[in-house]
DNA sequence: CGATCCCGCCACATT
DNA sequence: AATGTGGCGGGATCG
């Protein structure tokens, strides 16, 4: 009651009113009259600096003898003075301090004593953290704000980030529901789980860089993927999942950040995150290249998050020492393991919900994790038929919209870490001249890349493809491999996929990004595991034309050793296999469709990612799986495992070494793009390798109008390099497509994907290899560009992280894509996404913005020169 | 001076 | 239109 009235007549805009100068300065005299409150109102809170004090004031509030004591202390003081009235309390608190040195600070209100942590604390210990499931209790958004003395919206602050970890829940307007900590742990594990597909390899990836070398990937991967793959994404659905329209608002950022940014501790290994790691990871949309605006923002909201999570006891604050220097970091101090099965109470069955509204894993948000793939793919298998996309959506239970800006999330996701990695790769650069030669390849719009959403909600779905894939898998029995085991497990197209090598997922499940060694290679100095990518990349590289051909054909693939060697029957066959999949050709829609979002989200992904974005259909993860279990297996599918597996950090190179020399011309390797099939095309998959040649992209594109093949692999321009793999029936068509030679070579099977490989991708690793000498040769239109020299920087820095992996990537300068733009332009979904890429940057003003470019010219240059030496370094000494 | 982050404007959503 | 929400970033404070 008192709070009411308190509230009113104090509360807000005393403080504010007040002009903070003049309490300082008054300070001396603090007290007194509220004429100009301003700071000396807030000395009265002041005393709240302990985090008892804070407790206390609830107590108080509670009880009025408590109060007045306390008030004396002036704990409470916002509340309460409200009713008290200042007048007392001045002077009082200096008095009751205990430190005398404190008085000033306590007399002022410093701004600590405003914190949101403090605030936060306050509001915390109003509730219990483990509530009665009986007592429902609600919280009244105006009454806690006047309450605790502030205004409502930094209850929202608070609020937000409590909802992101379930620990309440809005009911109506101004209402939340207080739900406790019961189910933290659920929480966390579903954010852990969701975080390692999403962020698990980057993490990872850093740091093992930064911190331990002693990681791998692979194994980090399996470790968390197995489990993380049946359950259910995380349903952060929360609160919105009611309206699962709802989540059209901007989606409420602080929520979504709150968790990835616990997701980001969860999959870390050393449960550090810095907070600029933590930005840049979390930076959607833009690159981070883009605004330092941008980056300064999230970073604001990342101490809003963190003082929240700090005050509940799950983070704390650190220091972590780099190279640069020291970083403001966090470190996850709250529970590392999660006893509980999520899964049990969610887990298999999605409906269960902890929370009441929130739950449906569909609705989350959070999307992200996407419920919906895992469960698409079993259930496209189930499908079968095209139905499944009905079913499929069904199941993914979207029916709306959101997905997309699930996807988007992905996308900026995926943009994010790629953009992070990058940074990171260029540091290691720096320090031993290790630039990556991905870094050359920039992909100016990847950024965008987003994902395909459209893709998703407008394919229908491919289920039936899956099926086809599914069976292949189950076939896929031959494959011994532990690791093709597991993957098949894994619901998850992705998250099987990924067992040895670090990819990239898509929140779309259509594209998986395999990235054998390219970061290793790069990375590898800086990373530990590098090593393994380098031998995996190697025979990855053998491997991988099989392995395209396999997807599909997973059954050839079967006696995978064979594929590699007869890479050419192999594709043959699986031609033949697919010619299935042909079928899938028939679906045209998707080539609008896809287009689209390829060209979009292609170049954005391809950018980032490199990945080209098929806009296969998400839907049939399995096929994916199977795909690339196949694929990889297949030919090397023990090898890569044992690459994976082998790979010793310490002495990765050896492996590597050979491999590399072996392969020189393909040093690339190990990258693949993997496009899950969509409905119609579903049948296909494709697999790109990293090395391809940017032309066979383009070509792509500008064959799949004709064929109106699902293909969609529309690489940018720019990106061009990837190498498609199309199913045999479309190759006819296709392989006349792009570059002449490579075309042909893409059109044919994967074999030639290895020809493309060894083709030049300018940029890709054989630019590393071979040093910028000729890279250009291969092909045309990346030459001009000339990547190295030019690349954007920004391009490039996002290459470089995302490419890290591949060395695919094709590094085109940004001029480069511009100039591309216009003459390609035209027709073919590539000048789509030159122009939209052209948009893109701009519109991140990184172009425009001549701070950003300078930026990144420096970076070009730098990376550039970094760049070679990493070339001649990969070249002459593999290791 | 960089790290923090309070404060509150203001746009968008909901009622 | 009013009110609820919450993005966002200026600029104050802290260290």
């Amino acid at each position: 009651e008192n709070i009411f009235d308190r509230s009113r007549m104090a509360p807000k805009t005393p403080i504010k009113n007040e002009p903070v100068d003049l309490s300082k300065q008054k300070g001396c005299t603090p007290e007194r009259n509220p004429i100009t409150p301003v700071k000396l109102i807030d000395r009265p809170q002041p005393d709240p600096w302990t985090p008892t004090a804070n407790l206390k004031m609830l107590v108080s509030a509670a009880s009025p003898d408590m109060r007045d004591r306390e008030k004396k202390k002036e704990l409470f003081r916002p509340i309460e003075n409200s009713k008290q009235s200042d007048t007392p309390d001045s002077l009082q608190y200096d008095v009751v301090d205990d430190s005398t040195v404190d008085e000033f600070e306590k007399q002022r209100p410093s701004r600590k004593q405003k914190s949101l942590g403090l605030l936060c604390q306050k509001f915390l210990a109003r509730y219990p953290s483990y509530p009665l499931s009986t007592e429902k209790t609600t919280i009244s958004l105006d009454e806690v704000a006047s309450i605790l003395g502030v205004e409502r919206r930094r209850i929202y602050d608070i609020v937000n980030v409590l909802e992101s970890l379930h620990l309440v829940s809005r009911v109506a307007k101004n209402q939340y529901c207080w739900h406790g900590r019961h189910n933290l742990s659920q929480t966390l594990k579903t954010l852990q789980e969701a975080g390692e597909l999403q962020y698990g390899e980057l993490m990872t990836f850093f740091q093992h860089k930064e911190q331990d070398l002693e990681y791998k990937f692979g194994e980090r991967k399996k470790e968390t993927i197995p489990d993380s793959q049946d359950r259910p994404l995380l349903d952060f659905s929360e609160p919105d999942c009611t309206s699962a329209s709802a989540n059209s608002r901007k989606d409420k950022s602080l929520r979504i950040m709150s968790q990835k940014f616990v997701m980001l501790f969860l999959v870390s290994k050393t449960k550090i995150v810095t907070l600029d790691i933590a930005a840049k990871i979390l930076i959607e949309e833009t690159q981070d290249t883009v605004d330092h605006s941008k980056f300064k923002t999230k970073v604001r909201r990342l101490y809003d998050i963190a003082n929240v999570l700090t005050s509940l006891g799950l983070i704390k604050k650190v220091h972590v020492t780099e190279e640069r220097g020291r970083k403001p970091a966090f470190k996850w101090i709250g529970p590392v393991e999660f006893p509980g099965k999520t899964d049990e109470p969610r887990g298999h069955s999605p409906t269960s919900d902890p929370l009441p509204g929130t739950q449906r894993g569909a609705c989350a948000p959070y999307q992200i994790c996407a419920t919906g793939k895992q469960r698409f793919t079993r259930h496209a298998s189930f499908n079968g038929a095209q139905p499944c996309e009905g079913t499929r959506r069904k199941v993914s239970s979207e029916p709306n919209s959101p997905r997309q800006e699930r996807q988007d999330e992905y996308c900026s996701k995926m943009i994010n870490l790629a953009a992070v990695c990058r940074q990171k790769i260029e540091e290691d650069t720096r320090n031993p001249s290790i630039t990556s030669p991905l870094s050359l390849l920039p992909v100016p719009g990847d950024s965008d890349f987003c994902v395909n959403p459209l893709p998703q909600a407008v394919f229908p779905v491919v289920q039936g493809d899956v099926p086809s894939l599914s069976l292949p898998n189950g076939i896929s029995p031959q494959a011994p491999h532990p690791s093709t085991p597991a993957a098949s497990k894994t619901e998850n197209g992705k998250p099987t996929l990924l067992p040895n090598q670090p990819f990239l997922c898509f929140p779309s499940s259509s594209l998986f990004m395999l990235c054998s060694g390219l970061q290793e290679n790069n990375l590898r100095d800086t990373l530990p595991a590098a090593e393994d990518v380098g031998k995996r990349s190697a025979e990855a590289q053998a491997a991988v034309p099989p392995a395209v051909c396999q997807k599909r054909s997973s059954h050839k693939c079967a006696s995978p050793s064979a594929p590699v060697d007869d890479e050419e029957p192999a594709a043959k066959k699986q031609t033949m296999e697919e010619s299935d999949v042909p079928l899938s050709l028939v679906v045209p829609k998707k080539p609008f469709e896809s287009p689209k979002a390829e060209s979009t989200p292609g170049s954005g992904y391809a950018s980032a990612v490199h990945l080209e974005a098929f806009d296969l259909d998400i839907a049939s993860p399995a096929a994916l799986e199977a795909a690339n279990k196949e694929s990889t297996k297949p030919l090397n599918s023990q090898e890569q495992e044992k690459w994976c597996q082998n790979k010793d950090p310490d002495e990765p190179s050896p492996g590597k070494e050979h491999i590399s020399k072996e392969n020189s011309n393909q040093p690339f390797p190990p990258q693949y793009l993997y496009v899950q099939p969509t409905a119609g095309l579903s049948s296909f998959n494709f697999l790109f390798s990293a090395n391809q040649a940017p032309g066979a992209v383009s070509l792509a594109a500008s064959q799949l109008p004709s064929l109106s093949v699902p293909c969609v692999v529309v690489p940018s321009a720019a990106l061009a390099s990837f190498p498609l793999v199309c199913s045999p029936a479309i190759t006819s068509p296709l392989s006349p497509v792009p570059d002449g030679s490579f075309s042909a070579a893409a059109s044919m099977n994967f074999s030639m994907s290895s020809l493309a490989s060894t083709t030049p991708v300018f940029i890709g690793t054989t630019a590393v290899v071979t040093p910028k000498v000729s890279p250009a040769p291969s092909v045309d239109p990346q030459q001009p560009s000339h990547p190295a020299l030019h690349l954007s920087p920004v391009l490039a820095r996002s290459c470089g992280a995302v490419k890290l992996d591949s060395p695919v990537c094709m590094g085109h300068p940004v001029t480069l894509l511009k100039l591309q733009q216009p003459s390609s332009t035209p027709l073919t979904p590539k000048s789509i996404r030159p122009a939209r890429h052209e948009a893109f940057f701009k519109t991140p003003g990184s172009l425009g913005d001549p701070v950003a470019w300078k930026k990144n010219e420096g970076n070009q240059t730098r990376n550039a020169s970094s760049v070679q030496r990493r070339l001649e370094i990969s070249s002459t000494s593999p290791d």
